[in-house]
DNA sequence: CCTACCGATCGGTAGG
DNA sequence: CCTACCGATCGGTAGG
């Protein structure tokens, strides 16, 4: 009876997809139900069968569309004729506004990605592990140029990739600091640190 | 029939939880049935509930226990005579044991908390909130005493927590790295920074 | 510790 | 887009 609302041409499956992010995110992919996701959309649950293949197709959907942009960006950055310093910097502030502008995709590709199913979990599992080896990869040459100091740049890439994270705690304070100055905060600290 | 095996008067609850937060970290709370716990401990599902609760209880003191140890530690080094910078630095390396000794602990307590029940989701939510004040406040403290640069304390408070998260990626690197030589990296690479 | 079993809920299909 | 419904699986209980 009551038809999926697409503003503007919008696909119902994007309208779909971006419910489940939400849902997902909050709830959990296995704690949330088709029932619930389609009671969120104004729908029955079978109806969600007309715009979509099953449940675990909207964790694919969602847990690839991120990491194929975070994997094409970084490529763009690799090819740069930059410092790595500047490199890095550029790789950071990508994080913070992808996460920023794209908060439940990117909560749920990082939080729910283990719940994909073969072959999904393997091939999102090598993607991710490509994406932390190029990072190594540049710091480690940040290194061999002085730019870095004799680091571990392994601990310094998943160190960096992991307090990335903290834009995730981030939705609640948003209103006491600037999407800039978060930026070049957590630039700098990442960078330089925090003592005096 | 099949008792559970409990090594030297080890309670078998004990012995549940363990099994139950190695399967959590795997699968996801939601994820995991009680089937399949009861089967890993080489008995009948039914047979659980003479040593639990419900499946909800296994979460909730998985995640209260990890939550507990770190106020607890928390407490002891706010009342340290030391600098805030080695302050911050034990905090820091405690994070790094806790994680490394009690694995899948740590880990479900920081995935699966959004699966525990009212009211202890609420509980569980403010004892974090309170953690990460505490902290900011350290920090903030730090910054008077001009031990710290003049960075925003949240955003470096929220940065440490979200950066000692990488020590989930490290299982599968363990033999490359000893705990030591982690320890030091981390805590020299979030007060120092990378650039040389 | 088990077998037997319950009501609830799940993802998804058939058919219109 | 709906109603009607399926088989599977869930957490948990009864009773021994």
């Amino acid at each position: 009876m009551s038809k999926i609302r697409t503003e503007k041409n919008i696909a119902p499956k994007t309208v779909i997809l971006e419910k489940a992010a939400g849902l997902f995110k909050t709830k959990g992919f296995a704690a949330t139900s088709m029932r619930e996701l389609a009671s969120e959309l104004g729908i029955e649950a079978p109806s969600l069968y007309n715009h979509i293949g099953s449940k675990d197709e909207l964790l694919q959907e969602i847990c690839f569309k991120v990491a194929n942009s975070f994997i094409l960006h970084l490529t763009k950055v690799e090819n740069l004729d930059q410092s790595i310093i500047r490199k890095v910097e550029l790789l950071i502030r990508f994080h913070i506004k992808m996460t920023l502008e794209n908060f439940d995709e990117v909560f749920v590709a990082n939080h729910e990605w283990r719940n994909l199913q073969e072959p999904y979990l393997k091939k999102n599992l090598t993607l991710r592990r490509n994406y932390e080896k190029r990072l190594v990869s540049l710091i480690q040459n940040g290194i061999e140029k002085k730019e870095f100091s004799k680091i571990n740049p392994q601990v310094a890439a998943l160190t960096i990739l992991a307090a990335l994270r903290s834009l995730e705690f981030w939705q609640r304070h948003k209103k006491n600091i600037s999407e800039k100055t978060l930026e070049d905060t957590i630039v700098h600290q990442l960078l330089n640190g925090i003592i005096q």
